[in-house]
Parts: structure tokens; sequence; C-alpha cells
DNA sequence: AGAAGCGGATAGCGGCACTATCCGCTATCC
DNA sequence: GGATAGCGGATAGTGCCGCTATCCGCTTCT
């Protein structure tokens, strides 16, 4: 398969093709001549997951470059390729340093001993949860915390699902990208569901109906 | 309060301040002079709440003037502010017309028919299902369906837990910006503590420790 | 033979969230 | 009452990001 090939299979326009491939997002084609390339399948199934992850997921194209570079490192340990992918789904940014950021932190400490969770609060994910629960704080919202054993208990559920997913295809080969694609457009999935739940829910409380009307932008 | 005093107040600098009120995100200080204005603890209340919204949520600044013009908006109803919110953290893009997008589609009205949701298929969150089931079925994640339901039990408990934390809170002219922190960092909430749990199943289940090696990059 | 397509390289674009600079004015300190 | 710091308002510029446009000389198809 030819670079046109590749570009109409997927929809991806072949300067971008060409752009993930300067970026190390995808391997270079098979050259024929010093000036002729094929793709093979692999390349479509790579670009499928290049746009996914960007398109679903959200996340940017040197965080993708950094977690394929560890997919395709065989060397690298699942729970490596599962850091890589939950680190890059952090919002980054700084943290405050407040009162109510170290309030925030000692909720989240206490959450993670109380649930007994292996995990410790270096976590980027525990400062993102920090970070989340400090905001809300400063509007007033710190009653919030309240609610948090129900997220936690949601969550638990959720990661069981997802272990269950990934551990279900036995294949070593896929297991990986399993998990890198369960992680990130999983949470696009739970983002979504819970969206529509919410409306659900509001309509239930509130006796509106549940559609949506468009605002006229 | 001048504008250097709600800078260091808020830790937003001075330029960025003047950006936000040109933005709208923000309402102008009151004049006291032809050029000199005074704010007071709502302008600081409400860039705690931009920044929230920013820096948490990873709304973009043109999608929180629009919330926040809602949330002002005393004729606007709470279920048009809560789409409001709820937009924003849409996606966007486009949507392919392939055979994985129309299955995905069929999934995903028959899951809100199944559950009995009062919503329709209209709503973007559903759009936003629909892509991110497509996206998986095109990388030969068909099967994660199969959790669907899973997903979709803990997305009804954490809007359960959303709608009782609002309601909770009687006050009125709080409840429009309650739901929509509860929406946009409840969201952010959410995926840290699903990023924590997971670190803890895996840990269950292939016996590593959860500490987190940073990556030296 | 001619046209379309290719690989590779470099430069440019549009969107976004600021940031820098300048202006003339004002509040404040001494 | 004069210096100085800060102010409101406006305009232009910056840095990052994900592409996109253009050009080159070469190959492949017809």
């Amino acid at each position: 398969m030819r670079i046109g090939e590749l570009s109409r299979n997927t929809g991806v326009s072949v300067p971008t093709i060409k752009y993930y491939v300067r970026e190390g997002l995808l391997p270079p084609g098979e050259l024929t001549s010093p000036n002729q390339a094929t793709y093979g399948e692999a390349h479509e199934r790579r670009l499928q997951l290049i746009r996914a992850l960007l398109d679903v997921g959200g996340m940017k194209v040197a965080e993708i470059a950094d977690v394929l570079a560890a997919l395709d490192d065989p060397e690298r340990p699942l729970h490596k390729v599962l850091g890589a992918a939950a680190d890059h789904l952090s919002n980054g940014g700084v943290e405050h340093d407040d009162a109510e950021s170290a309030a925030a932190r000692a909720v989240v400490a206490d959450l993670i001993s109380r649930r007994g969770w292996r995990t410790n609060e270096s976590n980027p994910a525990a400062t993102d949860l920090s970070k989340a629960l400090a905001a809300m704080d400063r509007l007033g919202h710190g009653a919030f915390v309240e609610v948090l054993d129900d997220y936690a208990d949601a969550a638990e559920q959720v990661a069981e699902a997802d272990l269950r997913y990934v551990d279900r295809r036995v294949a070593v080969e896929g297991m990986m990208e399993a998990v890198v694609v369960g992680t990130v457009l999983g949470e696009a999935v739970f983002n979504a569901l819970r969206r529509l739940a919410h409306v659900d829910a509001s309509a239930q409380l509130y006796g509106t109906d549940g559609s949506q009307e468009r605002k006229t932008s």
C-alpha cells in the first residue's frame, strides 16, 4: 500500500501522515527504492490508534509519541506503559500551596489509606485529585468531599470492569494496547455516560424532558 | 480592592485579568473615576471559578464565557445551564460515517432505551459516546461493549451522587453554579479516582507495587 | 512520452491563551 | 506639591500546537 491509499483508507490527509512520521508517531514506510515506500496494515491500525487517542482521548501529539514508544518497546513492563498513558491524561499545570491545597492533599491521603489503595500520593492522579478538590474548596464547595466515597465506589467498579476486560483478552501481544485504549478511550466513554445519566437524573428530579435544545450561537 | 490586590489574592496576573474582562469572563470593575475601578469579592470568586474551569476542567476561554453568561442570566432555566456546561465538555470534531459508526450509534440507542434514560440520541454526549465506541471498534476493541453496562451502572451512581450533592444545597442562588462545578470539576475528580483505582486493581492482579516511577524525559 | 503520484524537506497558517508595551491619568507617600 | 507607583484601556506580539502548502527531483502507471 502506498501513502495515498493509506490516506484514503484512514481519512487522514497525506501531509498529516508525513507529519506523524516526522514526529515519530508512525514508523516510516518500507523503502522499495530510494524514494518510494510501501505501508502495511500495521500502519493503518497505528493511524487509527493515533486518531483515536487524539480526537477521542484528547491527548497531545507529543504525549502520544511517548505512549507509542512505550508500547513498541518490548522491554517495557505493563505497569510502566500504563503509567505513561495515565500520566498523559493528567492536566499538568502547577499546584498552589495555599490552605485549600494542603487540606485537599490530606483528604486524598486519607481516602487512599481508608480504601487501602496500593498507591501513594506522588501518583500524578493523586495530585490531580488534590487540585480538583482544592479548587472546589476555594469555590465554597468543600462539602463535595461528602460524596467522594460514592465517587470512589464507582471508580473502583469501573477499574474492575476495565481489568476484567483487559484480562479477558489473554493474548499478551494485544494486552498493552488494550490497557492504553481502555484507559484513554474508556475515560471518554465514561464521561459521556455520566453526562447522559445526568440528563436522566435531573429529568427525574426536576421534571423537565431530557431533550437538549441546541444553542443558537 | 484594586486590580493589583485582586491579582495578588488570586494568583492571576494583571494582564490576564484584563484579558478575561475583555473576553467577557469577568465583569469590569466599578469605576470610581473615569480611569480607576474597584473590584469586590464577587470578582475574586469569579476568578477562582474561571481558573478552576480552565485549569482543572480543561475548558476553553470562549466556552467558559458561554457558560458564565448562562449562569449570570436569571432567566436561564437550570437545565439550559447544565446543557451549556455539558456541551462544552464535548470534544466536538466530526463524526465518521462508516460501518463502525453506524454500529456504535445502534449500540448507544439500545443502551439508552434499555436503561430507560430520558434523553435522546441527539444529545451531544450520545454522539461522543458513539464516537468513542466506534473508535474502539475500529481498533479491534468492539468487545468493549460487553463492559458498557458496568460503566453505565457506575455512571448512574455518580450522577445520583451529583444530584444528591446539588440538591442538598437548597439555596437556589448557588445551585446553578453547583451544577456547573459538579459537572465540570466532578469529571476531573472522577477521572483521577479512576486512575488511582486502576493502579490498585492492576497491583492486585499483577503483583506489582503501586508506586509510579516518574519518566526520566 | 506524459501525467500523476511519491518521499523528503522547509516554511507558513490559524487558533488559543496569554503577555508586552504604550498612553495619559490618579492615588499615595513624603 | 512633586515624585513615584499603580491604574484603565487599547493594540500588537509571543509561543505552542496541529496541521497545511509548496517545492524538489524521482518513480510508477498508462
